[in-house]
DNA sequence: TTTGCCAAAAAAATCGATAAAATATCTGTG
DNA sequence: CACAGATATTTTATCGATTTTTTTGGCAAA
């Protein structure tokens, strides 16, 4: 796994490996954002040890931690579960996320410097190049992970780690809104021209148009949502 | 909620009570709050299964839990820690914890109906009974709890789960700093004086005086802290 | 058909012991 | 006398088994 030596890790944190209880965390999240655990669903110990093959204390402790992200639900005595949805949280959700994303947008543009431009400019690059591929595949799991890159990237200028960790939480919370409706949408957007137009508003530094194009986009993303959660 | 038949617990979810693991957990997230166990303090589990007298598995779900809340730092394979404190993030609690009370605080006048209105009256005058004990006495901790819930009371009507939910997070961190300074802080201030300002402020409908008192009623036990990190 | 009670089954929570890692300690060199 | 390398010690992480608690199902009385 490692190369030790004298040293130790050099390697990066990495985000599957170290303890049982991490390598759970990242596939009870992985299983859970793509929804391939569906909202809702009763997480039973002994289920997720003969599924994924890790002893009933690492599920539990990731399960815990799943539980802060709130993406898992956690009833005292009574186990765990997918933490559900619903109409009236993906509004809020959504109210929220808007709300916070313009303030640290605009702090972005404001305090951002020249390598946080590139830094986006980057990010929209990979994201361009990344291939959409079918739902629950490697591809899709890719693709996803350069969109949250690129629309972190696009805030990550704006001077609060903190600001930074609630938006982060509430990108996850809405991709499991979004995966609901993932058939109906995406077929009928140009996404990437989306993405490109907000590119061009920060790079042209206009932090009205940016956050204008933002909101659009995610309201867009929220009208399909609204439309498949209604049925 | 319910009453079973037989027997069973009538008791209210009661939060100190059920499983082991939660009873950790309260423990734990009073005394860390409280500043028993002060930032950056390693977590040892065998220190802690002997301070609580409960077995290594609920400490360590009630860390894991504790994690969520940003109370505690969890490091891969070398356990757990008191979340640390610093200036820098302080800085950063204080800044956004203003920014977005001030938009729950504005929401909540524009919203809260009457019962919202008598909610916070009440809370009000329970905060103002309560004694300000001693730092670590049970009184201290009443007093705490009643403190909090005025707080969040004015902001209770302000349509946002998730924005509250923030809110609680975000006055949570705040009050580990604001143990911090405890000593220099409370001897010059009238707070009850400040906490009745605002809550005049609120009853008569004022969204912007409500705001005003209560940004600088935060400003100033944030002044205070400065200072004392400072030194 | 409902309702109340009990027993059986299932699941969650917890403990105690063990394995794996990290940290601290020691020891003989260059 | 600092210091690489090996060893001992401490601490974390994990497993397997046991204890509690909740859930389920059945059966009899209303």
């Amino acid at each position: 796994m490692s190369q030790e030596s004298t040293v130790v890790q050099l390697n990066p944190p990495a985000l599957g490996s170290g303890s049982r209880t991490n390598q759970a965390y990242v596939r009870l999240r992985q299983d859970i954002l793509a929804a391939t655990l569906t909202p809702a669903t009763k997480l039973k110990i002994d289920d997720l040890r003969a599924r994924y093959d890790f002893g009933a204390s690492p599920i539990r402790e990731a399960l815990s931690l799943l539980t802060s992200d709130g993406l898992v639900e956690r009833i005292d005595q009574r186990g765990f579960r997918v933490a559900p949805v619903s109409e009236r949280e993906f509004q809020d959700v959504l109210k929220t996320r808007c709300w916070l994303e313009e303030k640290a947008l605009r702090d972005s543009v404001e305090n951002g410097d020249a390598a946080w431009k590139d830094a986006v400019v980057l990010a929209y690059y990979r994201l361009s190049r990344a291939p959409k591929g079918e739902k629950g595949t490697d591809a899709a799991a890719a693709w996803e992970a350069r969109h949250k890159e690129f629309h972190m990237a696009l805030i990550a200028a704006c001077g609060s780690e903190i600001l930074l960790g609630f938006c982060d939480k509430l990108y996850d919370q809405n991709i499991r809104y979004r995966q609901l409706a993932r058939p109906t949408d995406y077929a009928e957007r140009d996404i990437d021209a989306e993405h490109k137009d907000i590119l061009d508003a920060v790079v042209a530094g206009d932090a009205d148009l940016a956050v204008d194009r933002t909101l659009s986009h995610y309201a867009r993303t929220g009208a399909f949502l609204a439309t498949a959660m209604g049925d």
